[in-house]
DNA sequence: TGTGGCTATATTGTCGACACTTTGTCCCGT
DNA sequence: ACGGGACAAAGTGTCGACAATATAGCCACA
């Protein structure tokens, strides 16, 4: 019932298999954010060619998950406050404009989906199935990117800032007392996309992501004055 | 005095410098679109090996002008109507949040210096310089792309959709009646920003944008009308 | 002792060759 | 004549080696 399944994406050819586990492994942390990423170490590490590495490095850049300079290499990007902001702005910014769109373009079919899917998140959160709640998250933004119907935007964000957001999220611990408010939010924003109100749909959508950040910017934020 | 004099991007390898010609041809229609990309012989007409052609087109793929499918080969992406509203609805959506973030952080040299970029364009308008008035059209956007001070929203825009933009815009002829009305959408943009009217400057940027859009819609539908 | 330049080393960029996949063609069988 | 399967050709994916560039360490010299 995970709209996830739907997008596995299959590695066919030996440089995708790499791309992916380059991937996790700097979206989970196991490659340290500001790590260099030298391409002989990796080569030998998967046991693969130089060519597959810089394939595989060329593809996170375009993720934004690591900067490359010619000559010199690449390197983790670093996580900062700053960061954290500008992200969470475009992210913002184009769910926003997804949830319009999912208003427009969603099916009765899709809309009702998204209802059932609000009413089983429900069922974790009282019942306090905090596992699930990360993924739930996830995936009930991706039906709402999904519904847009926007290959632009699905691109943008699915290949693009989420990972990007996913290592923000990984690395900073993401539990937190937001998840039952978050659902409210989440009730309200399919009430607009089941009502057609795309104005509505966009500005709650906004909101939401507004809020999400401050909590995660939160989080970044007073460690570093602890540190003092 | 042109903002681009600011970011020309400087080609230090080779795949670099392939990557430039190749962009600029196929933004220019020189390579067509829809046409596939074949390394082999891209590596012959531009006399460089095919690691070099295969790192380029993976950089256009980055761009979204190229798109490739594992063990078939890329292809430069169709134009087509719906493509233009989903490119424009995300313009609208990542522009209109430049525009409010350059309302904040624009500092006031800047915004000053916008001003007189914009009266030259007036210039250039009254005595009827069509020439110029693409650039100026490109130069004000960027200025405020830049001044948002987002590096997420300034490498989407920049690396990202602008070439197409600028694919969709070349390929299909634009000029046309509507520099002055566009001239006074700026003016006003301009003048939002420098009240630090974020709100303003984000929904007058979101309409300045859909007119845009509207402009080059009826280019690509009409003539289709015609042919029959 | 500090600084400048030089060499040595390590890393990235580029190349040509080989392996695998896809696709078009031809032949065979029905 | 039509469909299916083997074969051949072309193209992409991968590899190891070489070339060019940056970094670190050393030595000479002021």
């Amino acid at each position: 019932m995970n709209v996830t399944q739907n997008l596995i994406e299959m590695p066919v050819t030996t440089a995708d298999k790499t791309f992916f586990q380059l991937r996790k492994a700097i979206v989970e942390g196991e490659i340290g954010s500001g790590v260099k990423l030298s391409e002989t170490e990796l080569s030998t590490t998967y046991g693969v060619s130089r060519a597959v590495i810089r394939e595989s490095i060329n593809r996170l850049e375009s993720c934004h998950l690591v900067e490359r300079k010619a000559n010199i290499g690449a390197r983790v990007v670093t996580l900062t406050p700053q960061g954290l902001v500008q992200l969470y702005q475009v992210r913002e910014s184009l769910e926003g404009m997804a949830a319009r769109l999912a208003a427009k373009n969603m099916s009765d079919a899709e809309i009702a989906d998204l209802n059932s899917l609000l009413s089983s998140h429900f069922q974790e959160v009282k019942t306090g199935e905090s596992y699930y709640q990360e993924a739930g998250d996830l995936d009930f933004h991706y039906r709402i990117i999904l519904g847009s119907k926007n290959d632009h935007l699905i691109s943008l964000l699915m290949n693009g800032i989420y990972h990007l957001v996913r290592m923000y999220r990984v690395q900073l611990g993401m539990a937190g007392p937001r998840v039952t408010t978050a659902f409210d939010e989440h009730k309200h924003i399919v009430q607009a996309i089941s009502n057609r109100d795309e104005e509505l749909a966009e500005m709650l959508m906004r909101r939401h992501i507004l809020y999400s950040k401050n909590n995660i910017e939160h989080k970044l934020i007073e460690p570093q004055l602890v540190k003092k």
